[in-house]
DNA sequence: GTGAAAGCGCTAACAA
DNA sequence: TTGTTAGCGCTTTCAC
């Protein structure tokens, strides 16, 4: 059996509350240095080990944070849950990842979700998911820091934003400047579900260009999936020019399905990824793309949380960081392609959304 | 204030017990349908959520798992978590990820770390903190199950293992069939830390084939620092004419620092990765790897797992699962290199170890 | 400085 | 079929 802080106070004929004090190591100074010492020297020999469960009964506080994710097995989704640990490492908090649907479950499955007492959730790119939960489960209102770029935020609710909208605007207007004349977005089915920015960007920037939109559409998010499309579309309907793709590792896939056709990037065709994985910079021809700080964000969100934590009342918490345009080879400018005429570069200026 | 048990009991003029009873699902016979249906309801209707601190508290399980993890920043430890995710999902548990270190940490860092009651931990190829760990806290045992390739697991607990030694003596022959005579391999500082497996059979193949061994050791397992280690020793000291590398992220990396030096895969020398990550797949030339039967041995692991958890005088569960040498481009044999003489395809016929 | 007592929210014998 | 009772291991007033 575990030895239990009754146990070690039995051992010294002390009261459980003793033990307690001395344990809890709070400076209490009403406690003699001789039974401090004495407490703390029969407590380790004795291998006693404090029993979380029954401390969070009495006060409230699980040190266990929850990180809802949408999706682990992309590189872009694993890096959010290395910087969150890493993040949490010196902190006195346990990191709980739960794999979120996109689809919201149904009610009884999200209350077992939320069924174990955390300090806090750390919520990424989980809106729609997010905005269910609540409202199935009125009652639960454990501080929650949303995080990454999604369309509908729930209201109230703190938040660290990555706005992908501006960031869209600058790829896309540099692959206009660029000379593109056929620019397409590479998309996926349902991407338009957990984030409309990108899509609305594209659309504005081109309009704004005067250049008819074109867009690629996928099955899924997988490179594999993504390659095999793109091989096929340009077969059928010849290559675009310039292509913004939704995210890395369709861009990964845009890649090799191009390259599977013989097209050569940047010379035929101009690249730009999103979401900034490390991948994209290891290719023959290294990726431009639209990097998410991560590290930042998550840093901020852990902030935020731990003073949400705090201050329940505190008032609500927000940010918006900028993603960073990445220009590699993939998107460089090339001897051989005249240059964009001053007047589209001018309209291409979109003014910011809202 | 949260309702508890107690409140919907109050309000329905029944003891906790029976709510209780209810609650818990457990097809009670003893329990009117009447009085099961008015339960329900108003447990629903009140917003009723249990506390699974007060209940771990009682039933001494928490239904939380352990993962103990060495890194998460590799894709290849990415993998690792969310199979691990995806085995969970269907089942009543939540998974706690930790960041243990490669080195083990102080006695009261450990404490902390272990201070979770957990019904269970799975740990992945952490052999050296897992045995400090448990001399460190001897009355600390939880049902462990350990996975991956590494070098001393704990005697007496349950294990999926990864025989990373007969993989590397396939690979390494790989490389000798194919006509090499400068086989190098690239290591880091510490691989032969957490597994020495690899280094010991490529020292014995080449060892049998009578070559002689060349390593190329960089001080991290990073991309960019293979990359940079790679180049300059081929740039001093003349290029291999075959690599293994300790795992993908290095073979990632020297590939890029071949390419750097104009030097050509498989061409000039080829290259044979570890653990087969996804990336190695979509690299202009793919490359050959070890890969590590991430998923079988995630699912094997759950179930130990669940077994020991319900039963702890189990005998002692093991598995030696066998990783796939995937053959790709990178070391694919070449028309213009002359064929390997048979006989030295003899030699290097290695013993398995043991 | 230290102890006694109450109780966190729940489950599980045992009664009734 | 339901209720009573006794905790799980700990923290925290309030006494002394």
């Amino acid at each position: 059996m575990r030895v239990t802080l009754r146990d070690v106070a039995r051992r010294l004929n002390l009261s459980d509350a003793t033990v307690s004090r001395v344990l809890n190591g709070r400076d209490d100074p009403f406690i003699s240095e001789a039974t401090r010492r004495r407490v703390k020297a029969v407590a380790g020999e004795m291998g006693y080990r404090p029993n979380r469960t029954a401390r969070a009964l009495v006060t409230g506080r699980t040190h266990l944070i929850s990180l809802w994710m949408l999706d682990l097995y992309s590189p872009f989704y694993a890096q959010v849950v290395y910087h969150v640990a890493a993040q949490l490492r010196p902190l006195p908090y346990q990191m709980l990842v739960t794999l979120t649907d996109r689809d919201p479950r149904s009610p009884s499955e999200m209350r077992d979700l939320a069924s174990w007492e955390v300090d806090g959730i750390l919520a990424h790119e989980n809106a729609p998911f997010l905005n269910a939960f609540r409202e199935a489960n009125p009652s639960f209102r454990p501080p929650i820091v949303a995080m990454g770029s999604f369309s509908c935020p729930p209201e109230e609710i703190d938040r660290v934003g990555i706005d992908l909208y501006s960031g869209t605007v600058e790829a896309v207007r540099h692959l206009v400047a660029r000379g593109g004349r056929r620019i397409a977005y590479l998309v996926n089915d349902r991407s338009n579900f957990p984030d409309k920015h990108r899509h609305a960007a594209y659309h504005a920037v081109l309009g704004a260009a005067g250049l008819p939109p074109e867009s690629i559409v996928t099955s899924d998010q997988s490179r594999g999936g993504a390659r095999v499309t793109v091989r096929d579309y340009v077969r059928d309907h010849g290559c675009p020019d310039a292509l913004f793709c939704h995210n890395d590792d369709m861009a990964i896939g845009a890649y090799l399905g191009l390259r599977d056709q013989g097209i050569r990037i940047p010379d035929d065709v101009a690249l730009v990824g999103c979401d900034g994985i490390e991948d994209t910079e290891w290719l023959e021809c290294p990726l431009s793309t639209l990097a998410q700080p991560l590290e930042q964000m998550c840093a901020l969100a852990g902030e935020f949380l731990q003073r949400r934590i705090d201050d329940p009342n505190a008032p609500r918490q927000q940010a918006m960081l900028q993603p960073t345009l990445v220009i590699r080879e993939s998107s460089r400018e090339t001897a051989d392609r005249e240059p964009v005429p001053p007047v589209l570069r001018e309209e291409a200026a979109v003014g910011d959304r809202r």
